[in-house]
DNA sequence: TCAGTTCATATGCAATTGCATCAAATTTGA
DNA sequence: TCAAATTTGATGCAATTGCATATGAACTGA
């Protein structure tokens, strides 16, 4: 086993502070601005995107790294709230299309607003220019498997 | 209000994706071995970075952002399970001290074996020479109240 | 073609978190 | 010096999350 350097192990400490700070000052201005939480805008914003407002709870899950359980129950209460709607899926009758309704949509753009402002604040003026670049750049080298490994370009 | 560059919104994603991301694979190592969530690592490593092994509550609460009623059962966990003691604050009785006991220490170095090599795995592994650096250092301006504002360096 | 497997979603129950509030001890300030 | 305000920590209760498993639908392969 390899012991971690020590700028990696500050690397990893700053991500998950860095992380929590932001998202709590950003989360903490919705709440007070009357809004839920970041994970419906996130499901919101996913549905808005698609041309036809729907999505299957599967794809959901992925994008916003959701738990399935998690994600039927918030679902639940979007639903609940009249912001998506489920419809069943054409030639699948396991699957289902969430679909997001007019006051979804609504609520999205609303939130947006104060998000927006929030993302600006506390991530926009913190970075001089180029760095939001680069950070995203360093911090997408974290995501994903990108372990081609053992078929990079095989044939 | 100001909305944020593109940039800038895509850097925020991906901090909450790639933390999200890291620190779920990091705590499935954990939890696959065995061993408590990073939260009482946490604990535990503050406790152990004192020469005496004690912190108050409070300070903890801000080492490792949590919330007071959530810091305060989750040392009742701890104690349940005897890795941390709570003691008498010299000279204020509201106060309380959490101090580290040995299973505590013992649990800690158990847990390093495991934490510190996901670290390298999942973050060192995937940043090339100075870029843990590098993100560090970026990570950093987006922490703290770095609003000096209306006292920095008066006298 | 049908028994076994896999897939998509839901749900009961326990653990954790969030919120509001409490109780006790200390500090403040008139 | 004492009432009011503040600080520290705990706790009842509701909301959310995690885990295990259920339910029903669709594939798979002899």
């Amino acid at each position: 086993m390899q012991e971690p350097s020590e700028s990696v192990v500050k690397a990893w400490a700053r991500l998950i502070r860095a992380g929590r700070e932001v998202a709590a000052s950003i989360e903490n201005g919705l709440k007070e601005a009357g809004f839920p939480p970041l994970s419906w805008y996130d499901v919101l914003l996913e549905l808005r995107r698609e041309k036809d407002g729907r999505v299957t709870p599967r794809e959901l899950e992925t994008r916003i790294l959701f738990e399935q359980y998690n994600l039927s129950r918030l679902l639940d209460r979007m639903e609940t709230e009249g912001l998506v709607r489920r419809v069943p899926y054409p030639g699948d009758k396991r699957r289902q299309l969430i679909e997001i309704t007019p006051e979804g949509r609504a609520l999205q753009q609303r939130m947006w607003k104060s998000y927006g402002a929030a993302i600006e604040r506390f991530v926009g003026a913190k970075l001089a220019d180029g760095e939001a670049e680069q950070l995203g750049t360093l911090l997408s080298k974290l995501m994903e498997t990108q372990d081609v490994g053992n078929c990079g370009g095989c044939s």
